[in-house]
RNA sequence: GGACGCAUAGCUCAGUGGUAGAGCACUACCUUGACACGGUAGGGGUCACAGGUUCAAACCCUGUUGCGUCCA
């Protein structure tokens, strides 16, 4: 391809797949395990392999493999290791979902064949996600792509389990854990989400046995009365001390239950009595415990009422509820109901209120992980959190952990590795042969075993994710190379669930932290600044976007906006029209580039592209500029992503394309191009080498189009084997070439373009018409610094001539204006409007005094004068000096036009 | 109730202890051999409020208000 048949536009969609594709073929992703190269190590937050690709995760995405492609092109040995996770509960909802169309169900189906179904479904459909995060631009090594339920990571979790239960630090007991009825399955505090709801608070009357009169509870789930075993009076309570080991008549139930004493028990709430459901409800079960009362399950494991229900037995819960109450109401025991707003705790993934339920589980005993994280985090501050106020959030979440529950009862999985004897010796081994060995020890002959019929927590095969997906507990290579990883890129929300069960399990089974560096991101608001749901229904296809605007366009906008790191950024979005003006913007930058190469190309002669050293001297002035700010820069944007400042190195590159290299560069160097020569041939070797130098720069947040646009620019120069940008070196700034003062002189310079331009518009001239500029200072060093430029100020004024002039000079038929201690005259006789102009020139005059009495303030207070520092001080009388300089200039210029209205003319 | 974050132009947001910026939107002009997904110029802000520190505060400190998030 070359430049004159270059199309005006990139056209993602074709071209981004078509990069993806040559990049993933050519292996230039795949990391090197034996490379002695330093190591940038980074594993994906396995997205759930049911999952579709949200905004949230386009960002996170964006964000990883902007840093990823910065380090690979910086040298380093880079692993990015994708993969998903296996996500029990909601792979087994939907495949439930799907037999129940079918008319059957899992229990129906038997285990084998509908883990045979889960893995068919994965086969079939568990690529999604991988292949969205592939339409990002993902430079991962997808030859180590990983499964949480893979082989290899199954190993590691077996290997966990029966390590931490031989340290003891994994246990089995019955206890209340928190029940989805709807998958019918323990979930943890986390899967847990805390609704308020407006419901009610019912009074019961429950009479007492020995005396007259009763005691009156009240409760939100009435239903549980009928598993209550007591009632609770704090044991000082003047009211009820007495009563205390006395017992009421539990209606409904007939029941005799005793009456304690027990400090919990708040006596200034209600009416100070609370009836305690040992079996369901956490602090009764708290309660029961004190007092050794009776644990009554009246709970079936989907959430109907059992045969303890008494004649509610195999109702809802939530019908129980309504007959319950219509039957006390019917015994006139109901004092009184009152609205009620309270929490009640619903299932993350089951949407359902979840029970407290009693039950036998697994758990992690967490207390000696958790420490073992906090010295890590305290002595070492290990993991390094950016931004680090996320480190307190991490530790106090440590310090406040209660034991893990980590059983489900569910079928996908990693199926607990724990086997039963028929007297019900519980054998833990990594696996069946194992087990049978440890049974024929104990025993001293076979007995027949079975396996535990749970699976654990998805969440412990993730906690894992940093080394089993390099091979732990095997000292493979990739584990000695890859590990500890060097950064997680992940959301605020996650560090409770994820961040901190991977830093407890890595640091007891491995002994170190899983990375090194933490960093948070926000999230990914809608145009209303809502946080986007299924449940709202306010997600925004990242697919889409990507569809409309390119890759490079959705990623470029995202890392664009991010500000500092954890800060939420909100995408602006028409429903309607699938637009977004933020990815809008980015797209245009995109073109902007395209067509500034486009330019560049088309101007390219063969010979310019050899790499020779320039000699600064034979550089012109403009040359030397942007040389200046390139390498500035490379500096800024370096600093910023060594320190993880994406979103500031995507805006630092935007203003040096588009403000610097576009709009005065290229403007800059037109008229040379013109004609061959020299200048001309310096200005096309500035042009490449700054070019592709701004290509390298960008490569990690635009890749597709850098690469295509690089490909073209280099196709001349490459005679072997096919290579890419990606994997090319990220420039390196040469401070030699930054150089304050030209820079400085180039800002005089542009000012003083930018006031012609802006006389030409002040009398309306058109853009074509020729006029006269003259330039004039008291101070003939400022003339001379400028008039090396005098082409550039011709060229981009569309000036025919420009005069300088040094000292006073009367010119009353002129626009005029001021930059520095620069007056610039363009002389326009019979062409101005007299009247408006001298406003103009009033307004000037005007903010200039108000500057300057505000300097003169400043320096006429003594304070001032001798506290602040010299330089502050001589800067505030440099400033002033150029302001009253001005001030003459306009003021000079603002009598001129008085002077012909006076009579005497 | 506890913790954290945010408050700057019409909108979305940057910002340094030395007197305020971008993008979008808006106005005018321009289809100029890179780009109309563009160019040039322009209008637009008591930097939430009240104190304090400082020679100097949008920036640092305290408090208030409003919004948001997490935890209880």
């Amino acid at each position: 391809m070359n430049a004159n048949t270059l199309p005006k536009q990139y056209a993602p969609q074709e071209r981004d797949r078509h990069w993806q594709t040559r990049w993933e073929e050519s292996g230039i992703f795949v990391a090197d395990a034996t490379s002695e190269r330093p190591v940038f190590s980074i594993m994906i937050p396995p997205p759930n392999v049911t999952g579709n690709l949200h905004l949230g995760h386009a960002l996170e995405i964006a964000l990883i493999d902007t840093t990823v492609r910065y380090q690979r092109m910086n040298g380093k040995n880079v692993l990015w290791l994708p993969g998903t996770d296996h996500a029990s509960i909601a792979v087994q909802t939907l495949l439930e979902r799907q037999l129940k169309t079918e008319g059957c169900d899992r229990t129906t189906l038997g285990r084998a064949a509908f883990l045979e179904r889960a893995w068919q479904w994965k086969a079939e459909s568990g690529g999604a996600i991988v292949n969205q995060i592939r339409r990002l631009g993902a430079s991962a090594d997808w030859s180590r792509e990983r499964f949480t339920l893979d082989a290899g990571l199954s190993a590691a979790v077996q290997e966990a389990f029966v390590r931490l239960h031989r340290e003891g630090l994994i246990y089995r007991g019955e206890y209340l854990v928190n029940w989805c009825p709807a998958s019918r399955s323990a979930v943890s505090d986390l899967e847990v989400d805390n609704q308020e709801v407006q419901g009610f608070l019912w009074h019961f009357r429950y009479p007492l046995s020995q005396e007259t009169g009763h005691l009156v509870v009240a409760t939100t789930r009435p239903e549980t009365m009928l598993g209550d075993t007591a009632v609770a009076v704090h044991p000082e309570d003047q009211r009820y001390a007495h009563l205390i080991g006395q017992t009421v008549r539990l209606p409904l139930q007939d029941r005799e239950i005793p009456i304690v004493g027990d400090a919990y028990v708040d006596p200034t709430f209600g009416s100070g009595c609370v009836k305690v459901t040992p079996a369901h409800d956490f602090n009764d079960f708290e309660i029961g415990q004190r007092h050794q009362l009776p644990f009554i399950n009246i709970l079936n494991p989907d959430g109907t009422l059992n045969e303890q229900g008494g004649a509610f037995a195999g109702l809802d819960r939530f019908v129980a509820r309504k007959r319950v109450v219509a039957a006390l109401e019917e015994l006139d025991l109901v004092e009184r109901i009152e609205p009620y707003t309270h929490t009640v705790p619903y299932s993350d993934r089951g949407k359902v209120p979840v029970e407290p339920y009693l039950s036998t589980q697994w758990f992690v005993k967490i207390r000696p992980l958790a420490d073992r994280a906090l010295a890590d985090l305290d002595g070492n501050q290990s993991p390094q959190f950016v931004p680090d106020r996320w480190a307190k959030v991490y530790r106090d979440w440590l310090v406040k952990l209660k034991d893990w529950c980590i059983s489900r009862q569910l079928w996908w999985g990693h199926q607990i590795p724990a086997w039963y004897a028929p007297d019900g010796t519980v054998f833990v081994a990594r696996n069946a042969e194992e087990a049978a060995q440890q049974a024929r020890d104990r025993f001293g002959a076979d007995v027949p075993l079975e396996q535990d019929g749970d699976v654990l927590d998805t969440w412990f095969s993730s906690g894992l994710w940093c080394f089993s997906t390099l091979g732990w507990p095997a000292e493979t290579a990739d584990l000695q190379r890859f590990y500890p990883t060097t950064l997680l890129v992940t959301g605020f929300d996650i560090i409770f669930f994820w961040v901190a069960r991977m830093t407890m399990m890595s640091g007891w089974l491995t002994g170190q932290m899983p990375f090194g560096t933490v960093y948070i991101h926000g999230l990914v608001r809608d145009e209303n600044n809502q946080k986007m749901s299924k449940s709202k229904n306010n997600g925004i296809d990242p697919l889409l976007l990507i569809d409309n605007y390119g890759t490079d366009a959705l990623r470029y906008a995202l890392v664009k906006e991010v500000v500092g790191a954890g800060q939420d950024i909100r995408l602006d979005y028409n429903r309607k029209t699938d637009a977004s003006a933020t990815v809008e913007t980015a797209r245009n930058f995109a073109t902007k580039l395209w067509n500034a190469s486009r330019f560049v190309l088309m101007n390219l002669t063969p010979e310019c592209r050899e790499a020779e050293e320039f000699v600064p001297m034979d550089l012109e002035l403009g040359d030397r500029w942007i040389l200046s700010r390139y390498h500035r820069t490379i500096a800024q944007v370096r600093n910023q992503m060594d320190r993880y400042g994406m979103g500031e190195a995507a805006r630092v590159l935007y203003d040096f394309i588009w403000g610097d290299f576009c709009d005065w560069y290229i403007e800059l160097v037109k008229g040379r191009l013109q004609s061959p020569g020299m200048g001309s041939r310096l200005a096309q070797q500035v042009l490449f080498l700054v070019l592709e130098g701004i290509l390298r720069l960008f490569h990690p947040f635009m890749p597709h189009i850098t690469e295509e646009l690089w490909q073209i620019l280099t196709a001349g120069d490459r005679h072997e084997r096919p290579t890419f940008l990606a994997v090319q070196s990220y420039p390196v700034a040469d401070t030699s070439w930054i150089d304050d003062a030209l820079e400085a002189q180039f800002a005089l310079l542009i000012a003083v373009i930018r006031i012609i331009r802006n006389l030409r518009a002040e009398a309306e001239l058109k853009p074509s018409q020729p006029i006269t500029v003259l330039l004039r200072s008291d101070d003939a060093a400022v003339l001379d610094s400028l008039r090396p430029t005098e082409r550039y100020i011709r060229e981009l004024t569309k000036a025919t001539e420009v005069q300088w002039v040094v000292g006073a000079i009367a010119m009353p038929q002129s626009l005029s204006g001021v930059a520095g201690t620069v007056e610039v005259l363009v002389p326009l006789e019979g062409l101005i409007d007299l009247d408006r102009f001298q406003q103009k020139l009033e307004r000037s005059l005007q903010k200039l005094d108000a500057a300057i009495a505000q300097l003169d303030d400043r320096l006429s207070n003594e304070s001032f004068r001798e506290k602040a520092p010299p330089e502050k001080i001589a800067a505030a009388e440099a400033e002033r000096a150029e302001a009253q300089q001005q001030r003459q200039i306009l003021f000079a210029r603002w009598q001129e036009f008085q002077a012909p209205q006076s009579p005497d003319i």
